[in-house]
DNA sequence: CATGAATGAGGCTTCATTCAT
DNA sequence: GATGAATGAAGCCTCATTCAT
């Protein structure tokens, strides 16, 4: 995990002095980024070669290796930057909220715009657990850190249930991940507004403190139908 | 998808001793079958070669193609077959039974079961995507259908909450492979008790029906934290 | 050096039964080690390239690599078919002889012409301190130790001096490969033969026993020039 | 061979602040020079890399090609400058003494000594001959020029016997280049005293003219033992 | 059916060298 | 003179697939 946490955003240049040559490269840099975000998304990790990354890129093949050392050094700082890239977009847009229904639309919806509007940069996500496992596990780790202390806090507060609260964090990092690969992925739209609704309620349902009965109530005449789920 | 449909159903478990010609080549095929799993699962489907599968099946590489066309050929008839035992457990398990809490934690531990029993057969499927996107779009339409159908039954008898039943269904869905994920891939255990509980407890109030409130109530006084989440 | 004691000439062919394709690949692998021998002797190892090794075998490219893991092994092979073939000639041809002249000139006589009529093959082995360092000097080791136990042989019947014969061996294959290389191998001919005579007066009387004498006078009259050796 | 001969002779010591403007170039140059002499030695020409050696003369890529033309003239410039040191060290040990055994002694432990001292530059002598073919034939022919005037005055004042005197000469280069190589490349250290005694008597009584006797009896009893010798 | 040698396209990467600053 | 980004040719090697036995 620590090798990630270290390596984040900033140019890799030595540049000794503030030379224009430290823009210049910093410029074919992000070309490259950009060009291996569309190829990876487009032929998937595997399939895309350098050659067409740099074709697009504009570049020459040799040029790669003067900003990256590996194929897979060029898509881990990808995923990198996505894992970046979304947590602020959710901070930015979650935190100044104190409405409980408000930030929990706002959260969910942020997320699946994200995806919509980042396509290629979140496909590239996804291929992760089969390119470096290790990785995409620690993408997970922390963003599931911060929901638990989101959900912490929340719960001191009495806003939600007590419950686990990792548990409930991966619960709800799979539930909107799995509905924005239904409908921003596949279908390429944000999802219906009764599917939001349904999602919100359900959500906001299952979390709500005032739901709190006995134990011997609580699962007594509801059957959740389970044929097949994962 | 019809070229999926087709291919489904052949007979996984052959008879060993009924057709005295054909039982070499089924044999054959079925260790083939299981080096797949078994190489996939460690090297990720693009690094496994044929050679390496062949290798540990104790055939001939060219034996490899008597039985399968291609490479990406064996890889959908593992997640085919995936699809087809995970489904077929997962009815034997829930659909006798009709109290509604037991029914889930059975149905969710069959699943969390199946993936740290099968792990390397769960792992192909999670790479399916990246390998065959149409294969594993028709995997979870085909799991949701079921879904579906079941949710919108218990729609129908009350035991749930009205709400749009495919969005559940993929919340659900997306849920329980978070949680399998995190605890049966990466831990290689099944999840702690508390942690079922959680997950339990928040899917049955989500989808309780006796949680119905006037909508303008529902969301008043509580802050879901979404810093992060998918 | 261990790693290289076990492996020898054996076919490394696998070969379950003596099936004809055995002899085919074997067939393949000769052709492909006397292409190495010639383009490893014309452009050097490193500059030789397997594509042009393959062209001169008529085989394609990957037919390499069903033989040889790597260009390194090749060549590694090559060095060892070089140490077993000319100490094979080397003892056939002096393991009969008796008369110290007769023996000492024919040996030295077939490594010229060995180094002649091989040149190819010798040339690889130039190389191979730069290729493989460690195989180079098994290589030297294995033939000093040869040599050793010869010169104790002949020291124990007091046919030669007693001198370190270590330090001897190692003299006299210098001697006889710089020699080799000057004629042999730079004019492509044996050296004439008044250079074989003063070589082969130069080592009788540099190892005769008859030579003791008191050591204040062995070294009073002469001077050896010594403007530059290596 | 004329294309070594112009060039040979470079100032290689240059004055710090003779020259201000051509001082910094001057030990760039240098840097470049002892750099190259490391990276070739610990890598060999052909796996070392320009980035590498200028890495370490922490110069820029670019500096390199300021001061040598291509990889193959920073080599033969090393070569040169070996040549040009060694032939220095060798004379001017060599030239004041007038006892044969001394001057014999010296001569061989001064190679010693400088294979030892500058064992990353003799290196790449040894590498030369892969290299630079005509270059690695230019620097033997060079030493065996000066070695077969030193022999030829000895034979004339009849302090060794009248051989050949290119014959020994190659003999003799070859005898101490590979003693260097066994001890002081391998071992790292000088020969211990019996090998440097063996080798000197050996030489000593090759070459001492007391020796001449009739050719009938010269090596009539004796046999070398040559069970391999290149 | 089974075998395993042979194929050849294609990928990643290295590296000497150039050139604009 | 010094810099370091850019170049593109070339090499090694892998691997899915074919085919003669």
């Amino acid at each position: 995990m620590s090798k990630f946490e270290s390596a984040s955003q900033e140019a890799q240049v030595p540049a000794r002095k503030d030379v224009p040559m430290k823009d210049r490269a910093e410029a074919t840099r992000q070309r490259l980024l950009e060009a291996a975000e569309a190829v990876f998304a487009e032929f998937g990790f595997y399939r895309a070669s350098i050659s067409e990354l740099t074709r697009r890129a504009r570049v020459a093949q040799g040029t790669f290796y003067v900003h990256f050392r590996t194929k897979e050094e060029i898509f881990r700082e990808l995923v990198r930057q996505l894992s970046h890239d979304l947590r602020r977009e959710l901070q930015e847009a979650v935190v100044p909220l104190v409405d409980r229904k408000d930030a929990e639309r706002v959260g969910f919806e942020t997320f699946l715009s994200f995806v919509l509007r980042r396509r290629n940069l979140y496909s590239v996500l996804r291929e992760c657990e089969s390119v470096d496992p290790e990785l995409y596990q620690w993408y997970y780790e922390r963003l599931a850190e911060g929901y638990v202390r989101g959900l912490r806090q929340a719960m001191a507060r009495e806003q939600i249930r007590r419950l686990n609260p990792e548990a409930i964090a991966y619960a709800l990092m799979g539930l909107f991940q799995m509905v924005g690969m239904r409908w921003s992925l596949w279908q390429r739209t944000m999802p219906p507004e009764d599917v939001l609704e349904s999602i919100a309620s359900f959500v906001l349902h299952g979390l709500d403190p005032a739901e709190e009965r006995p134990p011997g109530e609580t699962t007594s005449d509801a059957t959740v139908p389970l044929e097949g789920e994962g």
